[in-house]
DNA sequence: TATTGTTATACTCTATAACTATA
DNA sequence: TATAGTTATAGAGTATAACAATA
């Protein structure tokens, strides 16, 4: 009634954040282990994932899907490139883009851990049924846009 | 129907997987550059957002709390000491134990960060009802114990 | 002039394991 | 012997900003 303003709204969404940052975590020390024990760190795993099932991307996309800034993602790539597991070459269209993709070797990389990492949370989620995961999803969906259009601006 | 039971498996959780890593992405873009602005890193501000409003805890509780090793902790709480912003003294009982609680200043920047951090997700979670948000939050409380579950054993 | 990506710097976090001191 | 934390080491990610090449 009297309590200020600030104060009310923060109450709000407080627990909720709480938990989306808990819920992440569990998932973040599950899914860390696994990406470890294939020899990648997540931010390498992320690139990983990220170029799974496409042609390729330039840095620039990469970047802006994984969060991973421009800076950043030129070790991470250089590490992956060492590894065998990208390519990374001149875009004919505009040289000053590079076209990052999975080598074959990447590929397979890919299809052996990214079901593996995921795959750890069935065992987590067999309780749900379809309904309810795509129900789950949908929520989570929304409250992502919510933010999304929080970051914008 | 001849879909091989691993491959059904994964399709079933990668969506929800998929979201909820992103949906975190976007809230950690949304945190972290609030958390910057006050000087703090992320895991600097998960020790203070851990030790706000409690009397204070152990290391081992902290480490466990914030998912922090205990390695890394120690780094982490040297730097917040070097602030000024945490205490951290021998336990009366046991003396290898480390009594660790914010000072009087380190609350001050907790009461500061905190609710500008969770408060700025308020504006986006400003259509949903207060039903909704603890329907959500209940949601999320689930899929952690799901999660956790799976982790212990 | 603007954009793409690299390089340089300095710092923080991370995993891992050996170590100290208490219990 | 076991536990709480520290220290040591090496590597990886991060922010930031200056830079080169291209548009």
């Amino acid at each position: 009634m009297n309590t200020p303003m600030q104060q009310r709204s923060v109450t709000r969404s407080m627990a909720l954040v709480r938990e989306l940052v808990r819920t992440y975590q569990a998932f973040e020390q599950l899914s860390s282990s696994r990406i470890r024990s294939h020899g990648l760190t997540p931010p390498q795993f992320d690139v990983i994932a990220t170029l799974g099932n496409t042609a390729g991307m330039s840095c620039k996309e990469l970047s802006s899907r994984t969060l991973i800034t421009k800076g950043t993602l030129t070790g991470v790539l250089d590490r992956l490139l060492d590894k065998g597991l990208i390519s990374r070459r001149v875009d004919a269209n505009d040289r000053r883009s590079l076209f990052v993709a999975l080598t074959s070797e990447g590929d397979s990389v890919f299809r052996a851990t990214f079901p593996d990492v995921t795959g750890h949370c069935d065992g987590a989620f067999a309780a749900l049924s379809d309904e309810e995961l795509k129900q789950i999803t949908a929520t989570l969906a929304g409250l992502r846009l919510a933010i999304t259009a929080k970051l914008e601006p």
